[in-house]
DNA sequence: CTAATATATGAACATTTGTTCATACGTCAC
DNA sequence: GTGACGTATGAACAAATGTTCATATATTAG
């Protein structure tokens, strides 16, 4: 095995992963994924928590639907969001921790 | 400590996380990680490999430096780039796994 | 010095993005 | 059924983004 280059990600990995990267690119998302990272939140406690129009968050919120980064779980009229899963958050966490500690 | 809610995260964290992820969050910039994170590269190898101008590599080059997610380096009139710090790697690699993995 | 190479930068442009506003949908109480 | 509430969606618009092209800077060879 003599240097044999690896061959660079496909297109369509390539394309999810930045995909993934952009919707939690945002400083409305990061903070929304802050507050689901303490639990599931309906779109109007996200909204008052967040001091934006709850039309706003809903629309922020289809984004990180479609990336499967957060879930929706209906519950009378409320509809309450959390993150999908573990990778999310530890994804998020390794971020802030990148963040934090010294920001480099 | 009755259900003391923690404190959302500041604004400076906020827009710092998500500058991250931002830059993170473009495919050519993926491609361009993908490539550093199997050694360094200089910028004409970088444009060779991604079949991308020199120009194009560049101007992403830049964003990446300013953001503390690649290294520069000069060796004569070539300029090598390299992944700044392990956790830049993590971080690459922890997206990686969770778009692999299924990605779901 | 000049010429050639490697990289960086600025302007221009088309595309994408995030918010606001208005409106629609779905659920519950009556 | 009507009305109120919570949420979603579409259009419109300003702002940000990524590429291309032209030009500038830096380094080396001669």
């Amino acid at each position: 095995m003599v240097d044999e280059p690896q061959p660079l990600l496909r297109d369509d990995i390539v394309g999810a992963l930045a995909d993934i990267f952009k919707v939690l690119g945002d400083p409305t998302r990061v903070r929304i994924l802050d507050a689901l990272s303490r639990g599931e939140r309906s779109v109007c406690a996200l909204a008052g928590l967040l001091r934006l129009t709850e039309s706003a968050v809903s629309h922020q919120l289809r984004l990180l639907r479609n990336t499967r980064v957060v879930r929706a779980r209906r519950e009378g009229r409320m509809i309450f969001y959390s993150l999908d899963d573990r990778h999310v958050l530890t994804l998020f966490r390794q971020g802030l921790r990148h963040v934090e500690e010294g920001g480099r």
